[in-house]
DNA sequence: GCATGTCAAGAGCACTGCTCTCTTTTGTTG
DNA sequence: CAACAAAAGAGAGCAGTGCTCTTGACATGC
């Protein structure tokens, strides 16, 4: 009833929803996130602020919106660069993940901040809204850590570390055991960690050029980390 | 005149300085950085708002005086576990600066996340006074990568990031080559990647034991990265 | 044609940072 | 000890925020 012949109400409620998130991501990229204010939004267009929650309920879910259109942004655009590499070149698939995460971060370093910054004060991101969205990056290194096992015998990890990396891998349910899967965190959090230093002006302008160093620095996780060689 | 015999006057101003900084840094910690409010602060001194900045110029100036005390708490606390160990045990100084980085960390969420999270919308830190503190921690990486260095020789780095790489060289005018200081990049990046995503709970409850997790990649990028032995 | 549901408007509440003026307190000094 | 000047506090006020509530206009579906 909903989904199928769009009434002209809802093609005009949608399209306001849409017009509403634009100037959103708009604001976010000239202001920041905590100056996100929907009095500026219903301003920008035309309109008075109390009308703004005709569409949107409050500005935290404003926000959840953001955050899960900006999810499924970045996984596409992620999806897209990796899927064009050959299946058996793991080090160009990770080569391929870890470019397309920078090229979109420095590209919408705000929509970034908001899913890898720290987080919204007194905002908790809704896990059921963004938890699925949140993933399908992660679920691409999880494949290459799978092609990575492949051939190998998995390595146990002993301790606490290994209990929960054994139900990391059982939650996940794909081939790979716990050593490599150790080897895919830190791969994970060390590509991040580089792009949020660039995005967050840590470098306070040592490199002038980040792709350079980036480039660099994810071959060096491939070798040093994932075991992948770059020759 | 003025830190010789402070006056009573001095002393008591300087006493509800430090009152207001630590009644902002337990509103940080409860609220998060952008619900940081001079109001609040007041009511909580049993004063009038605009009574506060007699002491403190604006809101954004508490912030930097907040970064500054930060940046020097964490700087003290590194450079005090690092000075313990034994200056030729190079994986255990690299050990003792994360541990104690990430101790600090997740003791003081609210204040890392200052430091190293997203930037605070509308703010952004003057060099000239968060430059300096901003840079304890650093110091002791590059020490360290001098000692790596030591016995063989310095390696150079193609290209534009060569460039880069030679140019923080002679900033920081120590002996280490343009190879070394690019592992010493990636170390220094993924350490406070693996900090930032257990700070900001990216990790979505994966992990147990953090402190496990942690020194067990803080040993993986000791021999991946910073070609350290941990045998 | 009319009832129904949607949308916009506007007023209002409680909060924020910040400025201004006025009064009180307080340390110093003649 | 008294007088003075500097510092601190009080309070009003401005412009902004998120959000709620009521009221009126309008289009949609029967």
């Amino acid at each position: 009833m909903s989904r199928m012949n769009p009434t002209p109400r809802q093609r005009a409620r949608a399209q306001a929803i849409e017009d509403i998130k634009r100037i959103a991501r708009e604001q976010l990229a000239s202001e920041g996130s905590a100056a996100l204010s929907l009095r500026a939004i219903a301003r920008e267009l035309g309109i008075v602020s109390s009308a703004v929650y005709r569409y949107v309920p409050s500005r935290d879910d404003l926000l959840t919106m953001l955050i899960v259109d900006a999810y499924n942004s970045l996984g596409e655009a992620v999806e897209e660069a990796e899927t064009r590499c050959p299946r058996e070149d793991l080090l160009s698939r990770w080569r391929a993940i870890g470019l397309a995460v920078r090229e979109w971060a420095v590209a919408r370093p705000a929509e970034y901040a908001l899913l890898y910054g720290s987080p919204v004060p007194g905002y908790h991101a809704p896990v059921e809204q963004t938890g699925d969205p949140g993933t399908r990056v992660m679920m691409l290194v999880v494949a290459l850590l799978v092609d990575i096992q492949r051939g190998s015998p998995p390595t146990k990890v002993d301790g606490v570390l290994g209990r929960d990396l054994t139900a990391v891998r059982e939650a996940v349910a794909v081939e790979v055991g716990e050593e490599v899967l150790a080897r895919g965190y830190l791969a994970w959090t060390s590509m991040f960690g580089l792009v949020s230093f660039e995005v967050f002006g840590q470098y306070n302008g040592s490199f002038s050029d980040f792709a350079a160093h980036f480039a660099y620095q994810l071959d060096r996780i491939a070798l040093g980390v994932l075991g992948l060689s770059t020759t």
